[in-house]
RNA sequence: GGGGAUGUAGCUCAGAGGGAGAGCACCUGCCUUGCAAGCAGGGGGUCGGCGGUUCAAAUCCGCUCAUCUCCA
């Protein structure tokens, strides 16, 4: 039976029995924090399980593609391990219980897909007796083949959420499979019992504290591994065997030219390759991008675990992504999603590939050499901060060096290398704050715990208020009153229009006028609670806690980050349109002058792409969109398609901007009320942080202005200073630089012809009067390489002799010298040679027996230094 | 924001203070037409950029840019 049928099989089986068919969800959880990947069938539904939503209908079923890797490392060695799979399910939700569900699943099981009872085998969570008298009486399933097992293998739970006893129907593929152990048994971890079909009585709900509560209605949850029962039902002993894997196995094994089942180690790789290469294909198609956290960081562990096997069967990354096609035609017509972004799904692959490529090969060269070390040492662990070194550098994960030891029968030190990964997590805070900083901010936080300040600045650019609390940042205290000082205090008012930094957004500075005095807000804060937390400085007078007082915010600054801000909105939705929408919020910045703006994205922006990313944001702009917040559930918000960042935490009330149709998003900032106001978009950068993040960098309205301004001014400098029009400047300059090459290289040319012209003179001052011609001279060059033109020539013509060049450029003296090879032998030495004439310089050198060179600083003495060449070889002589 | 790695010829890389190199690719010639042909010759480089130290920097130091990588 091919796997489709299988699938269609059981999800007909269900409809006919008033279940509600759903397509898979995404990989990607929608909605649920706490889950980093869909790992089973249940968890798109899990708040039908809580009660937490009501569901469409009490019974549904569905077939889920699921990711899970905490066995990632028994990928490929065993028959049945998978990161990637796709689940059957059938739920109830306070419907059918125990009964219903394993009756059904007993039927369906024999009688549907027709496998014969013997092979079967049943589990129950070990005081479940209602599970296990329904088997026995109900179904008519003999005691001895149902087994008992504990809360590890029948109770199931992932993470927070519903959970509950389970039984499970398993499989036996026969002694052959097993460990051979004779207590080998349904429960054991070989592989001869395969659990083909797990029943889930969901009846509890594991809290956050980890206590369990019993939940109002029960339910069904049914995980039947799809891949699995093709297994059974094909007759092949592996899951890298069924009709929908195979090919790609083979298609991957015929790259490599190799054959499966030739050679054990080469079947391993293979089969992670093939096994890997899904999972990564259906992570991608749904939206997930490679990255060094999250679920990005799971994509790129699986990633990069097949790409290093890909190397030990001597495939050359990239070769993952070739596979695409084929995993659409053998899988597209459940999952569209492989056809509709094929180009996409290939394109992600084959970056992410070459990129580890890179420094795959680097890593790899350092462990082998540590590996051969410790077997040169008779050593069997890795020190672990060599295994963090591979982390930190080369983006090893560190699941990837174990299994790399591990095949040469080594370990890694895995205290050193959480060791040294608490060392940089410590080097990364305080790089944020110093431990005094970290200390002052703690004092204030529990100084003003319990006021609180209603923030009017939405609407309103000043506040009458009452001083709540006036602290001295740097004692830690709090103070009655305060005078003026260039001390550093932190204020709470009880209403403000001070906008406290956060989403990116700076603080507000202003003024502060109060009965007796006046003081300076230099910055503007968030506290731990509800406060604002303004940073002043008393510049006239005093000022008193209770004090009524006028605080009044900077409008030109506060103007410039509104226009940045909503700037900063409309960049976000352009790059979507543009790029595509893998682009996500990375990090913003929004200050008065600037807006920096960080994203999702594989690859450096083209010319063309920066240029309609802006031009769009500009569109936006002209057309005067009106700027809106509504007020809302988080709920509400995300059904509306508002932008939220991941892990960004939201309270139950959320504020949304919104900017006409063109962009919604969740955000606590200020903006301006019309797009119109912006004025101007301009981008002044865009460059990468790190791979998958680029940054984007942006000016608005007087600042873009002005931008545009210095340009032009500098085009114009330019064009004036080469004589032509801005129009021209391109070509113009061009056509310097083609002739500035060539003048260089005519330069070059003469210089050669001129020296070659005066050796002749220069050999003539030759002289031979100690037995060993030398040739000291001043010559007019340039620079050490036309110096050293004339010393090749003189040598060569010289045949045998000692000669010394030196020559006056940009005041400073060169001097090179050479020794013909035959008086080298002899012992004659240009180095020291030239050493001790440079001295007389000012300077020094040094060089080979045959070639020196070198330099002084006093051009007055080369004359006289050159004249000291005779002597000095007449002392190489008395030492030869 | 902080740490680490890399950047040298079209490509892959060596060189670690004293003439910028190798292999592959390219061009010319010769010899040959048998599988990555051989032989001889040649072109090609702001040693990522800027600054500093030094008589002298691809090489040491600082900054910067690009790419990779980890932490936040």
């Amino acid at each position: 039976m091919k796997s489709s049928e299988i699938r269609e099989m059981y999800l007909n089986f269900f409809k006919e029995r008033d279940h509600l068919v759903l397509p898979s969800f995404s990989l990607v959880p929608q909605k649920d924090p706490t889950l980093l990947l869909i790992g089973a069938g249940m968890a798109p539904l899990k708040p039908y399980f809580t009660g937490e939503k009501v569901p469409p209908h009490k019974r549904i079923a569905t077939c889920q593609k699921c990711v899970r890797t905490p066995d990632i490392e028994r990928v490929g060695l065993t028959p049945r391990h998978a990161t990637f799979f796709e689940m059957l399910g059938n739920f109830s939700f306070g419907d059918y219980f125990k009964v219903g569900s394993i009756e059904w699943a007993w039927e369906l099981v024999t009688k549907g897909y027709g496998i014969p009872e013997e092979k079967l085998l049943i589990s129950v969570y070990e005081n479940d007796d209602e599970a296990f008298d329904i088997w026995k009486d109900h179904i008519g399933i003999p005691a001895s083949k149902i087994y008992r097992l504990g809360k590890e293998d029948n109770f199931w739970e992932i993470g927070q959420g519903p959970c509950g006893p389970c039984s499970e129907i398993h499989y036996d593929l026969g002694p052959e499979y097993g460990c051979g152990r004779p207590d080998c048994e349904v429960g054991c971890d070989c592989d001869r019992f395969l659990e083909i079909w797990n029943l889930v009585f969901t009846q509890f709900n594991k809290e956050a504290d980890g206590t369990y509560s019993t939940l109002e209605n029960k339910n069904i949850d049914t995980g039947a591994g799809l891949e699995r029962f093709a297994m059974v039902l094909q007759g092949v002993s592996s899951l890298f065997e069924i009709d929908i894997i195979r090919p790609l196995l083979d298609f991957f094994a015929e790259k490599a030219a190799v054959r499966y089942g030739m050679d054990e180690k080469t079947d391993v790789s293979l089969r992670i390759i093939t096994e890997h290469f899904r999972g990564v294909s259906f992570m991608v198609g749904d939206g997930v991008l490679p990255s060094n956290e999250g679920r990005g960081y799971v994509l790129r562990r699986i990633l990069r675990r097949a790409v290093r096997h890909g190397k030990m069967i001597a495939l050359e990354a990239p070769f993952l992504y070739e596979g695409v096609p084929l995993l659409a035609e053998l899988m597209g017509d459940t999952y569209p999603e492989l056809r509709d972004r094929l180009d996409y799904i290939t394109r992600i692959i084959k970056i992410e590939e070459e990129r580890f490529k890179e420094t795959l090969g680097q890593g790899m060269e350092i462990l082998e050499d540590h590996i051969k070390e410790l077997h040169d040492k008779g050593e069997t662990v890795l020190a672990g901060d060599i295994a963090f070194k591979l982390y930190d550098t080369f983006g090893f994960p560190i699941d990837l060096t174990r299994e790399i030891l591990a095949e040469r029968g080594l370990s890694v030190e895995e205290e050193g290398f959480n060791r040294a990964l608490e060392e940089q997590r410590e080097r990364a805070r305080l790089a944020l704050y110093s431990k005094e900083q970290e200390d002052e901010i703690g004092a204030v936080y529990s100084l003003v715990k319990g006021m609180e300040t209603r923030f009017v600045g939405y609407d309103s650019l000043e506040a009458e208020a009452e001083i709540l609390g006036l602290v001295d940042v740097s004692e830690g205290k709090l103070l009655h009153g305060a005078e003026e000082s260039e001390k550093e205090l932190c204020l709470v008012l009880d209403r403000s229009a001070f906008y406290a930094e956060s989403g990116g957004q700076v603080g507000d500075t202003g003024v502060l006028y109060c009965p007796e005095g006046a003081a300076r807000v230099f910055n503007t804060v968030p506290g731990p609670g509800e406060q604002v937390l303004h940073i002043v400085k008393v510049e006239e007078g005093k000022l008193r806690q209770g004090d009524r007082v006028k605080a009044i915010v900077d409008r030109e600054r506060r103007e410039g980050i509104v226009r940045n801000h909503t700037a900063t909105h409309l960049l976000h939705r352009a790059l979507k349109d543009t790029l595509g929408d893998h682009v996500n919020q990375a990090g913003s910045l929004v200050d008065h002058e600037r807006l920096r703006f960080d994203f999702t994205h594989f690859a450096h922006l083209e010319e063309e792409e920066l240029r309609a990313v802006e031009e769009k944001v500009n569109e936006q702009i002209l057309q005067s969109l009106a700027v809106e917040t509504i007020y809302t559930t988080l709920d509400e918000a995300l059904g509306m398609g508002a932008a939220a960042l991941f892990d960004e935490k939201y309270g139950d009330r959320v504020r949304l901007v919104n900017i006409s149709d063109y962009s919604l998003e969740l955000c606590g900032g200020t903006h301006v009320h019309s797009t119109g106001e912006i004025g101007l978009f301009k981008i002044i950068h865009e460059g990468g942080i790190g791979a998958g993040h680029r940054r984007i960098e942006a000016l608005t309205g007087i600042n873009a202005y002005r931008f545009v301004l210095e340009m032009e001014n500098i085009l114009r400098e330019l064009a004036f200073l080469i004589k032509t029009s801005p129009e021209m400047l391109v070509e113009k300059v061009d056509g310097l630089l083609g002739s500035y090459r060539e003048m260089q290289r005519r330069l070059k040319q003469l210089e050669q012809k001129l020296a070659q012209q005066r050796i002749q003179d220069l050999l003539e001052k030759t002289d031979n009067s100690i037995g060993v011609p030398v040739l000291s001279s001043q010559v007019e060059v340039e620079n050490m390489e036309a110096l050293r033109e004339y010393l090749d020539r003189l040598r060569d013509k010289m045949g045998s002799g000692i000669i010394m060049l030196g020559t006056v450029s940009n005041g400073k003296v060169l001097l090179a010298a050479a020794v013909t090879r035959d008086l080298v032998e002899q012992g004659y030495h240009a180095g020291r040679l030239i050493g001790e004439v440079a001295k007389i310089t000012g300077g020094g050198g040094g060089g080979r027996p045959d070639m020196a060179q070198a330099g002084g600083k006093d051009p007055e003495k080369l004359p006289k230094a050159l004249a000291r060449v005779l002597a000095l070889v007449k002392e190489q002589q008395g030492q030869v």
